[in-house]
DNA sequence: ATAACATCTGAATATACTTTCAGATGTTAT
DNA sequence: ATAACATCTGAAAGTATATTCAGATGTTAT
């Protein structure tokens, strides 16, 4: 969803810049350096988050979640464009977050796996839990 | 995160506009339509996943999953900018993913809760599962 | 084959986001 | 009080993203 190839001339080795890693710092940056999750592995996050990062996007999963739909439909349901709903299918299926099947001229979608409840239910009970 | 405040005139009521509604789908739209989340849930889920939307920030989780952290050794595990660091911090601050607590000059940040992990292995799952 | 329907695609525009830079605020030690 | 450190903030620049429009592709019925 984004990228911006780490420009950040900031500290290129393992001490750090503006803060003139005094041993304290060293040792906490070497232990938990290593540990990190490799930087394909947190695009390939990003960008899964990023699919979901969108009211339309999630409008049209909560739309799915209750019943197959083809992309007419989901654009009346949605109030979206049929242009935006195929658009926005496209990213989502780029994500294996829906999956299809053809009917005659009309195509229907549908969730992909129960993942997708599962985070929808986990961040909903997140955002209830504050505030 | 994003808005674009719905301009779609596509669709004001609930039959289609390229697609007339033959009857069949009227009825789907009924069904499902009143179901769906209302927009400002969709918008709050939205900014969350947003939030979580970007390497650099899960990159910071990253590192915060190990240990608390103060800013400085935070840019330098992450290999950050501390400025970049410190308007990260606060778009993960903004969803309540992270907290903090000062100790003289330095400030150190830590996970607020559980769920965010639970969703990292979620997301996990889903991307080993396919490809 | 032709017309009508359903979905998809590419380009353009407007908006949102991340980073950097420069400087402000707050904290500790001398 | 002053200097040095740690973090934060606002503006600017470059990049990414969502929607719309116009038209292309594929499907069905006549």
């Amino acid at each position: 969803m984004n990228n911006h190839s780490s420009k950040a001339k900031a500290s290129e080795s393992v001490d750090a810049p503006g803060c003139d890693a005094h041993l304290v710092s060293l040792e906490n940056v070497r232990q938990v350096q290593p540990e990190l999750a490799s930087v394909e592995k947190l695009q390939q996050m990003a960008e899964f988050f990023g699919t979901l990062a969108d009211p339309s996007r999630l409008k049209l999963l909560s739309a799915l979640a209750q019943q197959e739909l083809c992309v007419c439909d989901l654009a009346a349901v949605a109030k979206m464009g049929e242009s935006a709903v195929s658009h926005q299918l496209r990213v989502l299926r780029s994500q294996r977050l829906v999956k299809y099947r053809r009917e005659g001229r009309k195509i229907y979608y549908s969730l992909a796996d129960s993942h997708v409840m599962n985070l929808y239910a986990e961040v909903a009970a997140h955002l209830e839990e504050n505030d």
